[in-house]
DNA sequence: TGTACATCAGTGAACGCGCGTTCACTGATGTAC
DNA sequence: TGTACATCAGTGAACGCGCGTTCACTGATGTAC
């Protein structure tokens, strides 16, 4: 016999997985409140005792979008083993696995992608919450690099040199007190090149273009280079 | 007095102007066949008489926002004047007036930048029509590096190498006989890496990082230098 | 130059649809004494 | 342990909305002879 909190959870969970389904076939502005009630078997209505509006359930798949993707490629670092700790391009493993998880994921799940990615949902205003889970991956990208900094592997003399101004700015962030804000700008810049990349494969632009698979390696391997990656 | 052609033509006219103001306050996926004829003064049905329906006008929006981008890119090339065509530098000037005119023509129409390089409006097909103008900035760029190796002038050492497989898939395209597959792909790079850029700018994404504008030309410098512009 | 007919732009009503949200309600689950 | 009351999940009807598209129509513009 469930208690009441558990079947609240339990419940919760249900019309979650039930938007989440939804998105499988149908973009994030077609997401219909209605639509998710129907398929779990609730009266529209219903689900005001979970969500307050469309925009809070929303919220709740994006943090849950991000967080599946943080995990993805978290799951791609971790799966190196020995490999992403010791030897030589243990820094390049790290950065493949996490360019290439991010685009495992994307591409299993172009709707949730768009979800984060693309056109931002009308008179949606993205909370406060969304943001923490919205640069994982930004900041798994600045962690290899860091480590690589700290364990003075860092080839800084492979990083473009940015203009003061940008430089200063940048560290102004607070982001990272190890990196000089030129690297920093590199890690910025392969971060956009990374989604912008992938969001090029899933929303159809690289149609008669490379080869995503082969692409997304190469990008890979070229950002690693200019943030400096040994 | 106007002949029905004329008046037609006229309509029409009227009719995209609408749509595209439209786009000015909403997005895309938002934008209404019912609304755009109540702003051009016309019942709804008569929309019918100049676009089939609202995926045809949809797709004619698209091919104008293409074109509006290409020609907004083509004119920063243009306004270089003489600095574009002689001295040091040319080409990474004329690389920089691209980038630049792409983002200020982005800043400038987030939504229709959001047609073009946002989530795809769904249930919406690309049409053929759609494709030559979707790829001019991209060829703008590749035209760059195309004239700067038939000068000689290209620095193939700066140029990332790439794997074989992806080498010989891109030099398959038939995109550019002069360069060779590897600063073909980074010509894609580049042009992926400025849609990033822009899209996280647009988007929000760049929020709390890099400031957009020295980001932007930081962007530019360090693709100028991966695709060989000396 | 004038007439007869064809073409076409625009009207207004209607169809059928799905949406987000509110509200008064019922009945079951929990809590306090 | 039992009773009285409070909390809460879920119902079903309703509100008001805007949408894309179809259709028979009117009246003006064009064309052929």
């Amino acid at each position: 016999m469930p208690t009441r909190a558990e079947n609240r959870d339990d419940v919760t969970a249900r019309i979650l997985a039930a938007a989440r389904a939804q998105l499988g076939s149908v973009g994030p502005q077609q997401l219909s409140l209605r639509g998710v009630a129907r398929d779990v078997g609730l009266v529209s209505s219903a689900v005001y005792r979970y969500f307050g509006s469309r925009d809070e359930l929303l919220t709740a798949l994006i943090v849950e979008a991000y967080d599946a993707l943080g995990d993805a490629t978290q799951a791609a670092e971790v799966a190196l083993g020995r490999a992403g700790r010791v030897g030589t391009g243990r820094y390049r493993r790290r950065w493949h696995a996490i360019c290439e998880g991010a685009r495992t994921w994307a591409v299993a799940h172009p709707h949730e992608y768009a979800l984060l990615y693309g056109t931002p949902v009308p008179g949606y205003a993205a909370p406060q919450a969304t943001v923490g889970p919205g640069v994982r991956v930004g900041l798994q990208l600045l962690q290899v690099v860091h480590e690589a900094a700290e364990q003075g592997a860092l080839r800084r003399d492979a990083v473009p040199p940015a203009a003061p101004a940008l430089r200063r700015q940048v560290e102004g962030l607070g982001l990272d007190p190890v990196l000089d804000g030129g690297t920093q700008a590199a890690v910025f810049m392969a971060w956009a090149q990374l989604f912008g990349t992938l969001s090029f494969e899933v929303f159809g632009q690289l149609h008669g273009g490379p080869d995503p698979e082969l692409f997304i390696d190469h990008v890979a391997g070229s950002t690693a280079d200019r943030v400096g990656l040994p």
